[in-house]
DNA sequence: TCATGGCTAGACCGATTGGTCTACCGATGA
DNA sequence: TCATCGGTAGACCAATCGGTCTAGCCATGA
């Protein structure tokens, strides 16, 4: 991650990076601070719960990041289909240069133990906010609002599970071809 | 896990179980040993290369499992549709009794390391294997074989993602709902 | 010139990690 | 009666885990 960012957001930058490679669980703080060529009581002075708290704060900057890319691919789109197309393409074009690996930063992050109500609550939120933004577009577009809300869902749901099958691919192809699935062949 | 299961075959339940909990890297050998009432010394008997090889062993496991639970929704189905719908209720079945949890097996459990070469194809193996399966159910109801190809592969993404969701919401409604979403409304 | 305070630096901690190793139990067959 | 062998039992290990704590750097302001 560029050297000309803060400490703290290095450590958020890197800590998503790598929670989407390997999950919340399958790195350790040690490899965040190398990562971010931070010592641990930079960790500990930004976040003083440590671990936990860079994992909710990492999610919320990804949150952030998923809704830039969203605004980008509707900057001019010619319409709702032609924005979600866009979207897509973006997203597998991300895919492709993580090495055909990373996953939804959220899920990525938040998914890891169900005793944690933080991480719980803000899973939801998060996804939830994703769908009502993507309905939002919709409705600019002149879709009405319960279509719009229902092919919100619908396309958040066919954009996980095809990162899914993507993963296992090896290939963004599953990502591009959401558009087809969702908006009918 | 039944008491009345081979010290292996306990391992390999237990195993499968707290990886949809936690994750492969959530979940310590400790955990499994104890949840199994087997000591140490048995794992490495029974899988020389530890958690790894009962990880693999526990996704194999899981998959046949989850060939079964597709065989037994399509046992007395009047057609394609019908099956599948019965299996989404039939897993979202599962979710509720997993205090809205549990996710999918395999996933949870060899999306966990990209250098892991053997994870990673056995997890495009499994899944692949899922769908092909689905898609002879659907030549069996007369689907053609591109149309039950694109179908079960659509629902695979569809499975994926609704589950996500359906952790995200702790409710099964999304699984639920699957079937709407991939035969329209 | 010195005190303040935001932040960095990293030594150190107990707990837990996955894994190894030896001892041993108990059913089997000679 | 004893040797064999599949499997169990758990002590033990180095490495790593997340986290704490003190020391100190350095820009600021008095």
């Amino acid at each position: 991650m560029s050297e000309t960012l803060s400490t703290r957001d290095r450590l958020i930058a890197n800590a998503a990076r790598l929670f989407q490679e390997r999950g919340y669980h399958g790195v350790g703080v040690a490899e965040i601070l190398a990562a971010s060529s931070a010592p641990k009581g930079s960790l500990y002075y930004h976040f003083p719960n440590g671990k936990a708290d860079l994992a909710l704060a990492a999610a919320d900057w990804a949150s952030v990041q998923l809704l830039h890319i969203l605004d980008d691919a509707f900057a001019d789109a010619r319409d709702f289909q032609d924005g979600i197309t866009t979207l897509c393409f973006k997203l597998a074009k991300l895919f492709d240069l993580s090495d055909h690996w990373r996953t939804c930063p959220i899920s990525s992050i938040l998914f890891e133990a169900p005793e944690n109500v933080m991480f719980r609550d803000k899973t939801r939120t998060i996804f939830d906010d994703w769908i009502a933004a993507v309905a939002a577009k919709g409705r600019e577009h002149g879709l009405e609002k319960s279509h719009a809300d229902q092919l919100a869902e619908a396309i958040w749901i066919t954009l996980q599970g095809a990162w899914n099958l993507a993963r296992a691919r090896k290939s963004a192809d599953p990502i591009r071809k959401i558009p087809g699935l969702v908006f009918g062949a």
